[in-house]
RNA sequence: CCAGUCGGCCGGACGGCCGCGAUCCUUCGGGAUCGAGGAAAGUCCGGGCUCCACGGAGACACGGUGCCGGAUAACGUCCGGCGGGGGCGACCCCAGGGACAGUGCCACAGAAAGCAAACCGCCGGCCCUCCGGGGCAGGCAAGGGUGAAAGGGUGCGGUAAGAGCGCACCGCGCGACCGGCAACGGGAGCGGCACGGAAAACCCCACCGGGAGCAAAACCGAAUAGGGGCGAGCGCGGCGGGAAACCGCCGCAGGGCCGUCUCCGGCCUUCGCCCGGGUUGGUUGCUCGAGGCGGUCGGCAACGACCGUCCCAGAGGAAUGGCCGUCACGUCGCGCUCACGCGCGGCCCUACAGAACCCGGCUUACAGGCCGACUGGCAAA
């Protein structure tokens, strides 16, 4: 029950394992950091409408120690870029997931926080150097 | 003071801003309280709890444990003691039922590896001799040599040479009796000495052990397919069952769906209510317990009894955090000081590590620091 004329920030997060699976089949972008996927979420019962972000810590990132700091240092990025008072660069209606990498335990806080709200306004603009170069100038298309 | 042994404990403190989880309160703005560890870890043992299996008892198989006594819910844990070894010592380390119940093994070397035997060798007798020695039957095991181990050791006597053949001491075996709950210790006396090692090769003996695990398990339960019951309904034809009502199967027609139309193909076959099933999800299990702290008493101790007091994490893509000050601590440099130490600046601004049903242990990881007991030196008294 949060009050939507205060401005929440306490960040919506994923809690399903299919929204996960959901998002994984999205947008991707990948920094030295982490991995950041991102999928526009389907119509469902809830009433949520802000945007929702999940994190993935593997094994693969430390032991249960680091990966708990990976999260929490995340999470602290995620809450303060939700209070942002220039808004949010996350979307309505979208579900972003994080995919750590080791290097967030040693980034620098202000930096991970900086290379996240980027990774996720990128995710958004047009990918106009896609893997598959057109052989003909492209007719513009959009 | 130096060197060392053992045991126990802490493992940053205070504050600011912004946050997270649970519970309670709320005037719905918010507020209050509590919120990781000694290992939360590895999952190696032992229990509680849950489900499954199971009539009792025994036997067999498999696995585990293995000196004795005690502690405990239980243990492979803990405490006390026993045996062997190491250390000047405090103390530490190692092994711990059985090798006349049986089978097998003891590499290499060596003549011989488990029952006594004899390669070199020693001894006297007989025979031969080219006088160097050789041969035959016999008596030996001291010496040499091999080995982890060769069937007691040393000395004296003894002898042809030798031999526990005799004697002394040591070792070894049996052992009345004594101490101890016991493991075990002591030991009069007896025995001329046999009975080698390894049980981590198998094995024998004693004791213990059902299986799976909170993703256990219980409850609530949308949608869909299929199932059951009741009531009403049920075009045509064929076959089968039935006394009938009716039921089952097949085909055709109609309808619907796969997929928007045609062809073709496939699937389904009325309606209502209830039961049942239990997937996504939700709730419970979920934290008051062999509990923490303090005290008294019993016990060498592990531990136990009693009294008082406290409530001390309960998440679920998983809370206990982010940023920053100040101060400790450590370390480095410089300066002052005979020295203890003090001041300034820099660095690290802390090790191992994060509860996931709960307890008792074990094992492993761990920066730095503190306390206690004891031992051996040196100095002083």
């Amino acid at each position: 029950m949060n009050d939507p004329a205060r401005g929440s920030t306490k960040p919506e997060r994923l809690r399903r394992r299919a929204d996960y699976v959901a998002a994984a089949k999205g947008r991707r972008l990948t920094t030295p950091v982490f991995t950041l996927q991102g999928v526009e979420r389907r119509a469902d019962g809830t009433e949520q409408s802000g945007p929702r972000f999940g994190l993935t810590v593997s094994r693969k990132v430390g032991t249960a120690t680091e990966r708990n700091r990976v999260k929490r240092r995340l999470r602290e990025v995620l809450r303060r870029m939700a209070g942002d008072p220039e808004g949010s660069p996350g979307r309505s209606r979208f579900d972003y997931v994080v995919v750590a990498r080791r290097d967030v335990l040693s980034a620098p806080f202000d930096r991970l926080a900086v290379a996240l709200a980027d990774a996720v306004r990128s995710l958004h603009e047009p990918r106009r150097d896609r893997r598959r170069p057109p052989p003909h100038p492209p007719a513009a298309t959009d």
